[in-house]
DNA sequence: TAAATATTTAAACAAACGATTAAAATGTTT
DNA sequence: AAACATTTTAATCGTTTGTTTAAATATTTA
């Protein structure tokens, strides 16, 4: 029978499920090696298999959860109510430099997997459904049609976000290198960040 | 003795080169396989080892190849002392929606592989030397100490407009999900980017 | 406690992989 | 045409990799 989750040790399962986590993210799938989980695990390699099955199905339960938890952190500010465009907007760039600033992996992870693996885990995810009938959504398009956005494909802004906020991460070792910045000073930008986007998306939204 | 590189038809080791960048390119380096790449390239396995030594020497000449035009297509723009800070951004930001939409799996291919294999490849480049003594970059600094840019990281800048610029098309499988395009629209919407870009960067750069 | 079940381990297997070999084929020079 | 050098091929080698097996250990159930 499987052992409760209790607060202290974590189970062989979820031992595993770190490890591939830490190094799929690092590695991604191709180069990263059963051994390598195993041993950054702490465990036997059968134990993959016998908990996991195959490689492959480990991989596909991590890059779900890893995509859940990530709609799931965003989809409560993209729906609130009660804040406006511009609020939501600062929230969203703050909450999502912070988780980056943990995972700095992540995204070249996903957008690297999704790129071979396309269609299935887009669908799966439903991201699309999401996005489009969020509050934030709306409220975009309604900004739009009282003309207070130009009449921009919606998408625009949303490559704008997205590129300001990731690509930072996503090249950091090229930007560290031209800037000569360590991590420390790396992620003291990435802070400074957190104010500039706000003020530089609104100023970009309204150019016409 | 070694063909000459004739018009017509291209050498064996042009071959392998041509078709080790497209499978590298498409699959980054862990995942592509010799077999596949001599496949591609329609020659016996052995012949890659034979022109190239090894998996790892081909793909150290394909990756600095690749970097290298990149490098050498820009430099000229960065360096052009005929044009202004605004006018480098608009034929940076065009020649760069060109080459991108041409070969749109080059970004993550270089930043993949980048991260696994960090300083070698960056420090052979010389890449932050030759931008931080660009002509770009002197105008940059120039309009901060002016006043006409308010006083921030010139590394801000370039996140901005490389993450504008690069983000939709490392992003776009999700990105042609959500606003359902095909590869035409999608490849339009670039297009418009290209107008659209510079004047975001513009209305970005003089908030405070 | 004893039987039954679940977990863990060491060892090994089969397939895939990068690389090598030796010989054949082709091209070049004498 | 003979001798030599270069290029290409088919076959195979030694490792690495994901996975499996069977036995050992721990845990649960009756």
């Amino acid at each position: 029978m499987k052992k409760e989750n209790t607060t202290i040790d974590p189970t062989t399962e979820e031992k595993i499920k770190n490890a591939a986590r830490v190094i799929f993210t690092q590695k991604g799938y191709a180069a990263a090696r059963t051994r390598d989980i195993a041993q950054e695990a702490g465990i036997n390699i059968a134990l993959l298999n016998y908990y996991f099955r195959s490689k492959e199905k480990l991989f596909e339960i991590i890059m779900l959860e890893s995509m859940q938890g990530f709609i799931h952190s965003i989809s409560g500010v993209l729906n609130d109510e009660q804040t406006s465009l511009q609020e939501k907007i600062q929230i969203l760039v703050s909450n999502y430099i912070d988780m980056l600033t943990i995972q700095p992996n992540l995204p070249l992870f996903v957008l690297s997997e999704l790129r071979s693996n396309p269609q299935e885990l887009i669908l799966k995810l439903n991201f699309k459904e999401k996005l489009i009938h969020s509050h934030f959504f709306i409220q975009l398009q309604q900004a739009i049609l009282e003309g207070k956005i130009p009449p921009i494909h919606p998408l625009h802004f949303i490559m704008n976000i997205m590129g300001m906020i990731i690509f930072p991460f996503v090249g950091s070792p090229i930007l560290k290198n031209i800037g000569d910045l360590d991590e420390n000073t790396f992620n003291a930008l990435m802070q400074q960040r957190k104010i500039l986007l706000p003020k530089w998306i609104e100023a970009m939204m309204i150019v016409k």
